[in-house]
Parts: C-alpha cells; structure tokens; sequence
DNA sequence: GCCATATGGAAAG
DNA sequence: TTTCCCTATGGCA
C-alpha cells in the first residue's frame, strides 16, 4: 500500500539487515518456493528501490522483482517466527527476517530482464532522476496532469498521496490537460515532488503541509489517516480546506480516487 | 462474521 | 474500460 518513498525504505531495511550475508530465502505460503530455493543459502548483494519497484541482487547474477501493489506488506523481525498468514517470501539470516505477503508481483528474473523492466521505469524523484524529456511530453499531452502524475513511465513513485498534495501545493487543478502547464509550474512541481518524497523516505510518512498551516491544520485535522503524517486534501472529502475553508471535493478518475480543493485548484 | 475499502498495475475485453 | 490479482483492516451487524 506503499508510494516510492515506502519502498526506497524498505530497500534501504533489506540492506541494513542481509547486504553481504547468506541468507535462508524459502516462501512458507508456497507460491514462489521453486525461486526462492534458487537463491537460498546464497549471498544476498543488495537491493534497490526504483520508484514503486524493488530489485534484490543475489550472487550468481539472480534477481527478484517485486512490486507490492495494493496490499503487499513486509514485515521486519529480530527473531525467526512460525510463519503466521500467507508469506510469500522470506529472508532470513539466525538475528533478522524479513517477510513479504500479498506482493502483486514477486518473481525471479535475470539481469537481463532487470535491465528492461528498469528501462521503463520513468524518472525517480528521489533517485534525483532528469525529468527534462518529461517534461516534453507532459507538456504536450491532452490527458489531464492528474493522469499523467500516476503514470510510473512519467513519474516514478508517486502515487495517490503525493498526486494529491503536489497538486495542491501547485495550486494546479487535477483535471488541467498536462499541456496547459507552463514549463515553470511543471519544473515547481518536480522539484516539490524531489522535497515532499525525500522527507517521506526520511520519516516514513507524507507529511505536506506548509509550517504556516500546521497549527490550523493539526487542530481540524481528523484522526491521523494510513498515510501516516500530515496533509491538505488526500482523504479529506467533505472537510474544510486549510487555506480557504471550502470543502475539499472527491471524484473518480480513470478508477482512483481523486481528491482537489475545487477553490484553491483552478 | 461479513462487507467495503486500500497509497497499484497488468490482463482481458 | 472493466476485471482480476490478492491480503489485511476497520466498521458494522
């Protein structure tokens, strides 16, 4: 259930517990027992997050591929558990484990294969990836920014969340075809987007709301959402909006839910 | 216990 | 554009 920062944390966790040890890699559930027997009691070499996709490198050149999706989880242990719920995978060594449910994907590829599912991922903001030849494109495109902000071939990573709230701090209305941007608002909003994330990957939540609007914001705040932290429209339908008190507004678009302030969003 | 929901994306139609 | 994948959770009976 994570945006890119989530994974760029978790790749970071996978390192700090298993980089340069061997590791048990099996998966209780069964699913994925074939590959994972492949790696197991090999060198686990390292992983990487690019945008919502995890890479693990084992020796002998193998790769695991996962992207969690919706309701993928890990979990991260100082102890060895019987397993309890539906593990796909699990590494671990005799002092960590890690376990993974519900992953859309999670498959054994070569570096080869790597190499093309890389190919297209689109621009990372918090690999500080260019976004000049998105630029180009968003800039000529008739779909609306709203669309194009969740397309992982344009921006990696970001998800509903960080949709929402770049939006909103863009002061740019979702439904605004990505041509009817100027090349300052997008170059604002990619740079938004680079700040907004690394401070998600340093506190593990999304936390977008201005200093200047956090007081009024705590104080009318609802309970603290799954996101974790602080924000100005993601899942505040019906609920005053920080700057201008109008009611924040939900629609649906191309199947996700969409959340804009109508007054602050022209 | 049952049902709706979820920060996603690929496949099918 | 709709369906499906696949798991956990929270609200409600």
């Amino acid at each position: 259930m994570p945006e890119g920062h989530v994974i760029h944390r978790q790749a970071r966790a996978l390192n700090k517990l298993f980089t340069d040890q061997v590791v048990e890699v099996s998966s209780p559930q069964g699913r994925f027992s074939q590959s994972a027997s492949v790696v197991n009691e090999t060198r686990f070499v390292r992983s990487q997050a690019y945008g919502k996709h995890l890479f693990i490198n084992f020796e002998h050149a193998h790769v695991i591929h996962i992207h969690l999706g919706l309701y993928g989880k890990w979990t991260f242990l100082n102890h060895t558990p019987e397993p309890v719920g539906l593990i796909r995978l699990q590494i671990s060594t005799p002092e960590s484990c890690a376990q993974l449910r519900g992953p859309n994907a999670c498959t054994l590829i070569s570096p080869a294969e790597a190499k093309t599912l890389k190919s297209k991922i689109g621009p990372d903001p918090i690999r500080k990836d260019d976004p000049s030849a998105v630029r180009t494109k968003v800039l000529a495109s008739n779909a609306p920014i709203g669309v194009l902000l969740m397309d992982q071939t344009l921006f990696a990573g970001v998800g509903n969340i960080y949709r929402a709230e770049a939006l909103f701090r863009a002061g740019i209305n979702p439904q605004s075809p990505g041509k009817a941007l100027t090349s300052e608002q997008f170059d604002a909003m990619w740079i938004d987007l680079v700040d907004l994330m690394k401070i998600g990957v340093r506190r593990g939540r999304i936390d977008t709301v201005r200093p200047e609007h956090l007081p009024k914001a705590m104080k009318r705040a609802p309970r603290e959402d799954r996101h974790g932290g602080e924000v100005y429209v993601y899942r505040r339908t019906g609920l005053p909006c920080f700057i201008c008190s109008h009611e924040v507004a939900e629609a649906d678009l191309r199947g996700r839910n969409l959340f804009w302030c109508p007054t602050c969003q022209k």
